[in-house]
DNA sequence: AAAAAGACTTGGAAAAATTTTT
DNA sequence: AAAAATTTTTCCAAGTCTTTTT
């Protein structure tokens, strides 16, 4: 149905002096087509080799002019919100800024409506019209960065004793694990294996003379790390002068405009070569993730919009395509260590986002109201003669219950984690009094342990479920991911089970910081408003399972902090005998320095403690004194409690952001104390919801 | 209908930036 | 001013769900 695309090739590879990056380690089957490319004109300033950078006379001739002269007075703002206004500061339309696309101008998708169907149109080569929904009318923006090629330092390892020689390609590998020696990850088997195999095989028909055992990385480590330290010493002018020249990059290509607006792109660096990292035991971990070359590289752009340039010399895009029902603005293919595409999006403040996250939210909010009717049907499935039907009320169950993951089958080539329709019975205990355990690895190899009671037909049904299973077999093996959501969108239009999470994890905040009232929030200060907000949040992270592993100096910090607090205690202590002293005959002002805590190095770090000579200093130090006990207390306790919890998953991707806006107005908190910048600026469309708002 | 491809959201770790302490 | 602690941002892996292909 859809765009028969329109594809040129900008340009051809030449491929000079690149040939050992083009590594032959996979079949890449890729492009090769170079009979139909149509060669474009211009390519006047190739020669400019090497790094990326955008010279100044590239941005000259660019389209998308950084600067706004209509809002001179805030140029440093341009993408970002006005936290007070709450309006965006590009919300007006880019045309009036001067200087921008000389060529055609840039269509304001302004009044009109976005969702008008379009109606054939002679000259609609492109688009199928009436049913592919389109994601934009205009979209201009610089293409991609890509990562500088290996530069060879020549700092050779050794092999059996004596220094080796590398190409280019080799280097960079070596480099690259060399990177990670001294980490976890040297330690891992898999991640050997897999890297020595791909490293022993660049040495082609040689590689049987080679054991990996023999190399000797260590003159690379030693050099990387002599790199970093010549680093860390830069001059600040040094420091200052790359850190305006990634700013002006930044800028240059984080510039697009959609649709008549200004906007910013996500990630547009292609991501560089690396080893592989995969999370859990990933079977792939420690592969070279190759080099993307632009070859690989397609654009979308405006059939209007002036085509990016490419910032390799010799090389070009993929292709140009004009793909409206998308939203990326360019991509490719990575099939280097797993076959899977890779997107440039716009950022997450961009409209097409807000858009797309409010729309999320809102169909949560539908779920919310229906909730009674469509657990009234899963409950009735659960009890269905149909096996089919039970499983999929008890799936549901479980995903409505404890908001778990649909759980899509996996290849084997990923790690072995399962979501809700993908569990074993070797994952769950089914145990007495109506209870179920859980045990198993979801998302990111994230361990999910928890034992819940369940209702008693639920734990029939689980039983039923394992009957006869080797625990290798699955638990629900009459439904899949798709069969459950088929169902789901049953229930409700545009309904499936991520819905559930977002669902319940806004409806639990909603329903915890309601309780504001009861405890008396209006009699808190700021720090503790804020602590009761962490913990309305904490249980929605703890619902949703999101975890962080614990720092390995976890236990140190929080014995510091012990110490330190029974250091105050005992200084109160004192104070109050000591104020009973000079009750009774007077004393003398005097001070007396302690130990805090100890360091690692031997050191101590003091604490003074004043003993003042009146009665009135000594109520006051022992006030004050009382303050810090229980800031630290808190302090203390709120660290063991987010101990293994994050709690930002949770902001970012669950928490519908009007929740917290209207709790901040209710409260007087600023919603900066409870959104960083970045979250501000994506919640932009949710800033100005009235008090009356509820989830 | 089932497998593969494609598009987009969600996730923790690491890096970078900022704030606090020394 | 440096270092340490803490917060924020970036990075890219890993999910979900939809669409296309077989």
């Amino acid at each position: 149905m859809s765009s028969k695309k329109n594809t040129k090739k900008v340009s051809d590879s030449e491929d000079d002096d690149f040939e050992e990056e083009e590594d032959e380690s996979e079949g890449s089957g890729e492009e090769d087509s170079a009979e139909n490319s149509v060669k474009e004109e211009e390519d006047e300033e190739e020669e400019e080799n090497g790094d990326n950078e955008i010279k100044e006379e590239d941005n000259a001739d660019t389209k998308i002019e950084v600067k706004d002269e209509n809002e001179d007075d805030e140029e440093e703002e341009e993408f970002k919100p006005s936290i007070n206004g709450n309006k965006r500061k590009n919300d007006t339309p880019v045309e009036k800024a001067a200087g921008l696309s000389n060529a055609k101008q840039v269509k304001t998708s302004g009044g009109d409506a976005v969702k008008k169907p379009v109606q054939k149109q002679q000259d609609s080569d492109d688009e199928d019209d009436e049913n592919s929904d389109i994601k934009w009318k205009y979209l201009e923006h610089h293409g991609v960065l890509f990562p500088d090629y290996w530069q060879k330092h020549n700092v050779r390892p050794r092999y059996d004793g004596k220094p080796i020689d590398l190409n280019l390609l080799q280097e960079e590998m070596a480099t690259y694990w060399s990177q990670t020696l001294g980490t976890d990850w040297e330690h891992k088997p898999k991640y050997r294996e897999n890297f020595s195999k791909q490293f022993l095989d660049t040495f082609g028909k040689d590689k049987g003379k080679y054991d990996f055992d023999k190399f000797d990385f260590t003159p690379i480590k030693i050099h990387l790390e002599e790199q970093k330290e010549i680093r860390k010493n830069r001059s600040k002018e040094e420091k200052n002068q790359e850190k305006q020249k990634k700013e002006r990059l930044s800028d240059y290509y984080a510039g697009a405009i959609l649709d008549g607006f200004r906007e910013k792109v996500g990630q547009f660096m292609i991501e560089p070569p690396t080893l592989f990292k995969g999370r859990g035991e990933h079977p792939k971990m420690g592969m070279m993730k190759g080099r993307i070359q632009p070859e690989a590289v397609v654009i979308n752009i405006s059939k209007d919009a002036p085509v990016p340039k490419c910032s390799v010399p010799g090389h070009g895009w993929s292709e140009i395509v004009h793909k409206q029902d998308v939203t990326w603005l360019a991509s490719y293919k990575d099939d280097s260590v797993k076959k899977q595409h890779k997107y440039i999006f716009l950022s997450a403040e961009s409209k097409l986002k807000a858009e797309n996250d409010k729309k999320k939210y809102e169909k949560a909010r539908r779920l919310k109201n229906l909730i009674g009717q469509i657990r009234e049907n899963y409950e009735r499935k659960l009890r269905s003669s149909d096996p089919v039907d039970r499983q999929l009320g008890t799936a549901t169950y479980l995903i409505d219950k404890l908001a778990l993951r649909v759980g899509n089958e996996k290849s084997e080539e990923e790690a072995d984690t399962v979501g809700c329709c993908s569990l074993r019975v070797e994952h769950i205990q089914v145990i007495e009094d109506t209870q179920i355990g859980f045990d198993f690895l979801g998302k990111d190899s994230m361990r999910y342990q928890n034992t819940v009671k369940v209702t008693e037909i639920v734990w029939k049904n689980m039983q039923s479920f394992i009957k006869n299973k080797k625990p290798g077999d699955d638990l629900f093996d009459r439904i899949d991911a798709s069969s459950l959501n088929e169902y789901l969108k049953s229930q409700m239009e545009g309904l499936t089970a991520k819905v559930f999470r977002t669902y319940n994890a806004s409806h639990t905040l909603q329903k915890e910081l309601d309780k504001a009232d009861e405890e008396g929030l209006d009699k808190m200060d700021l720090k503790d408003k804020l602590n009761f907000y962490d913990e309305a949040n904490r249980n929605v992270a703890i619902l949703c399972n999101h975890q962080k592993t614990v720092g390995k100096n976890f236990d140190v910090m929080v014995g510091k902090m012990e110490q330190r607090i029974n250091v105050y205690k005992d200084y109160e202590k004192e104070l109050h005998t000591h104020l009973n002293k000079c009750k009774k005959n007077g004393v003398n002002a005097y001070e007396k320095e302690v130990i805090l805590e100890e360091k690692d190095d031997g050191k101590h770090k003091m604490f003074v403690k004043k003993f003042p000579g009146t009665k009135e200093k000594i109520q006051e130090a022992i006030e004050k004194i009382k303050k810090k006990i229980d800031e630290e207390q808190n302090k203390k306790q709120s660290k063991e409690k987010n101990k293994e919890i994050a709690l930002g998953t949770s902001k970012t991707n669950y928490n519908d952001p009007r929740i917290s806006v209207v709790w901040c107005k209710k409260w007087e908190v600023p919603v900066e104390k409870v959104f960083p910048k970045t979250l501000i600026a994506k919640f932009v469309w949710a800033m100005d919801t009235d008090l009356e708002w509820s989830f």
